[in-house]
DNA sequence: GTCTATACCACGATAGAC
DNA sequence: GTCTATCGTGGTATAGAC
């Protein structure tokens, strides 16, 4: 923890501050006085702001999806040659994401944060970084639900992946710690209850019987 | 159209910048630019870009919230003792949405977008203002969510409901037109087919077994 | 009620001392 | 490799003419 570690201490300074106000409302000033840097320094290590926050999603998003196409590969070999069933294709999409959790000391749940929210960024530019070098992962999860789900049209898994996506991205944008009111009792729920509430109703939501079959109205009295 | 309509001018001007870029990023002086105003004159009609933002959300949602608490109270009439079961409530909070996209010519889908992703804006106090202003339909919405679903315990209740809006806010974020991929062909699909997929999506999630009966570990081989 | 002009500040980025 | 000093731009907001 000695020598030029500024460099770790701008990239965790960074991502907290992203976390917490967003990509754009985080200034290379504040990052840079949190890291205990000076601004300027920060251009030694990179040519741009947005070089900066591409090397932030990337020390994460690198590890993270490498452990979920580890997780989803050794389901393939498991089953082989049948598909792998629902259930473990999602599990291996969201558990490694319970393993940043657990890096408290390093901004980890931070880091799950700013990931949900950046989904649904107005910046075209960010969200194109990160399809360019991770959309990989989606597609190949994609994939792996399309064999799960044979019977499902192709377009249903499609947006249906997308209703997914974004009930995890949204889970994940919300604060750190869960507010759950039931009836006057109060009680913070971790992460992991959450993430391990959000299976269920992912697979209920795959599963359903499409919408596409019946006439234009639905419901109705 | 005539008298001092530079005020609605400036109101969609707003909505729409604010839809493309971000509330954060759309700056004053492209919203006066774009409505064919001048910048300094908004603050003739608002005190602070703050005022501004928040009726740019209250115009819409004011009329939004009211359909949907309409729709519901009538479906409620309609089984009374009973209660309204689960598609007719989600229909009554999403069908309304619907009316808004027909306002082509003024902006309503880009409202839809830019409600979206404020669900999700890092920005505390907007969405404290939005929860503040509009919170009354969510608390209406979920009351009858437990009474069609008198089975599920109701810390599960509140985080499916939970996730039921993050997919909701996330179709809505997504672009206006939808890039189906489906083999090699694309196609694209309009605002209505999506959310009309939406809804057994979430009523087989809602409708799931819950979680929580079973160990802490789930699915691995 | 709407315009022009501008104050004032924080931003990203650069130059150059150390 | 890290610092100080500073530039140019563009943000919100205000003052005051019309």
């Amino acid at each position: 923890m000695a020598r030029s570690d500024s460099r770790e201490r701008i990239l965790d300074a960074a991502e907290r501050l992203f976390a917490e106000k967003g990509v754009a409302a985080a200034s290379l000033r504040e990052i840079g006085s949190r890291a205990h840097a000076n601004p300027g320094s920060i251009y030694f290590h990179w040519k741009t702001k947005a070089d900066l926050v591409r090397e932030v999603f990337r020390r994460r998003l690198e590890p993270l999806d490498a452990e979920r196409m580890r997780r989803l590969g050794a389901a393939e070999r498991a089953h082989a040659p049948d598909p792998v069933p629902l259930e473990e294709v999602l599990a291996a999409l969201v558990d490694p994401m319970l393993a940043l959790v657990g890096e408290s000391d390093r901004g980890g749940p931070g880091f799950l944060r700013l990931l949900g929210r950046t989904y649904n960024e107005p910046d075209r530019e960010l969200v194109r970084m990160l399809r360019r070098d991770h959309g990989a992962t989606i597609e190949r999860f994609r994939d792996a639900l399309a064999r799960a789900l044979p019977h499902l049209p192709e377009e249903q898994l499609f947006v249906r992946f997308h209703f997914a996506l974004g009930a995890l991205a949204y889970t994940l944008g919300s604060d750190a710690s869960w507010q759950l009111v039931v009836g006057q009792r109060r009680r913070t729920a971790s992460w992991q209850e959450v993430l391990r509430e959000l299976m269920p109703f992912l697979v209920g939501g795959f599963e359903a019987p499409g919408a596409a079959a019946g006439d234009a109205r639905r419901g109705a009295a």
